[in-house]
DNA sequence: ATATATTTGTTGCATTTGCAACAATTTACA
DNA sequence: TGTAAATTGTTGCAAATGCAACAAATATAT
């Protein structure tokens, strides 16, 4: 995963983020981020730790829109922050924010690490693409068994192997899918009578 | 909507697209535009119609994965492209391509303009990543009519009317909610009889 | 203008799924 | 280490939805 300092040594880090006019702030956990935040058109980096929005229902429930780790982004410029959505940290974690204007400030564009920087924002940019792109891949198949499928396939194609370890819980994954987590359940035990795949925890074998 | 090139006159235009290498190629309607494109790793922005995305089943099925219209970008930097995927245009289509590497070659870096476009670019990504989420957004929603009331909400939001005019035809709509089209007709139907929504054609009307 | 293609409307039926309400297990942390 | 919190497993039931198979209405192309 790339971030947003890849290629830019320490000390130019400490520039660049002085040039970007970034603020760069640690939380501790369970966090309310979005309430200390007093910026107009901004894009916030993970830089470590993981965050989750939560939207809050008009009735009081909650619901889990997305979770972001280390190196993902978000902020006013790439999505709707409205009222009703809390952005709470899982653990403590460091986010830096950098205002849209000054992305391309007279400073910064003079200093000799810009272009290594921009690359990286769009390349963080365009994997954030990715990622959705992939989700909605996801949600659009019908059944929970086809989301499923096409998760597990594309786990697999990643770590290269028909057996692979899920980077999320199950109760996790069935948000990340959006389907009931007990139908998600009891479909993995269909896909099992089917001898499609094998189970081990969260340790997966595909059969086919 | 930004377009790549917003705030460059036309003069500039020709030269930074030179500078950038940039293929600006034109298509008559329904080409299969990816069959000719054999750059590495691109950037593609529809300047001028639109394209379908479509999934090419194992069995022969076709499904839409997404239609992209002017202003939108794909290209292996956003998306994985995979074999089974065709890009139809869906009309006289102008598509610009940029190899992610030219962004920031030595000519471009230099230009007066290099700075507007830079931005340009990033807004385009954000804006991007915001209409995934957009969609992620409905796509989560359990029910039907969730996500019928929730893409309506948009719309009125986006029109500041509880009046307007949806620009999708319904069976586009059914494929960007990811429901069956006949079942999110009945749907509507019962939207209708519970009094929440007025339908004209495409005209709907929040009556609550 | 007329044939062809596309979109829209409708309905029965089987299947899938969410939901609720548990118990059991595992993990976190004071 | 012990207790609380979180995750996982299970199942009955009602509701939602996909699917199929049409007919009707619009739109598009020649």
């Amino acid at each position: 995963m790339t971030n947003l300092f890849e290629n830019i040594n320490d000390k130019n880090i400490d520039k660049l983020k002085r040039f970007l006019r970034a603020l760069t702030v640690n939380y501790p956990k369970n966090i309310n981020v979005l309430s200390n935040v007093n910026l107009d058109n901004y894009i916030a980096i993970i830089d470590k730790g993981s965050v989750q929005f939560i939207y809050n229902d008009y009735d009081g429930n909650k619901t889990i829109i997305e979770e972001l780790k280390e190196g993902e982004l978000f902020g006013t410029l790439l999505s709707s922050i409205t009222e009703e959505v809390d952005c709470i940290t899982k653990e403590q974690t460091q986010i830096t924010y950098i205002e849209f204007n000054d992305i391309t400030n007279d400073e910064i564009i003079k200093s000799e690490f810009y272009i290594v920087f921009i690359k990286n924002l769009i390349k963080l940019l365009s994997d954030q693409v990715k990622n959705k792109n992939n989700r909605i891949e996801l949600l659009t198949k019908r059944t929970t068994r086809d989301k499923l499928l096409e998760y597990f396939r594309m786990q697999s194609q990643e770590k290269g192997s028909k057996t692979f370890t899920i980077p999320l819980t199950y109760t996790e994954l069935a948000n990340y899918l959006s389907v009931d987590r007990s139908a998600m359940t009891r479909e993995l035990n269909y896909l099992k009578e089917d001898n499609l795949i094998k189970t081990n925890k969260r340790r997966i074998t595909l059969l086919y």
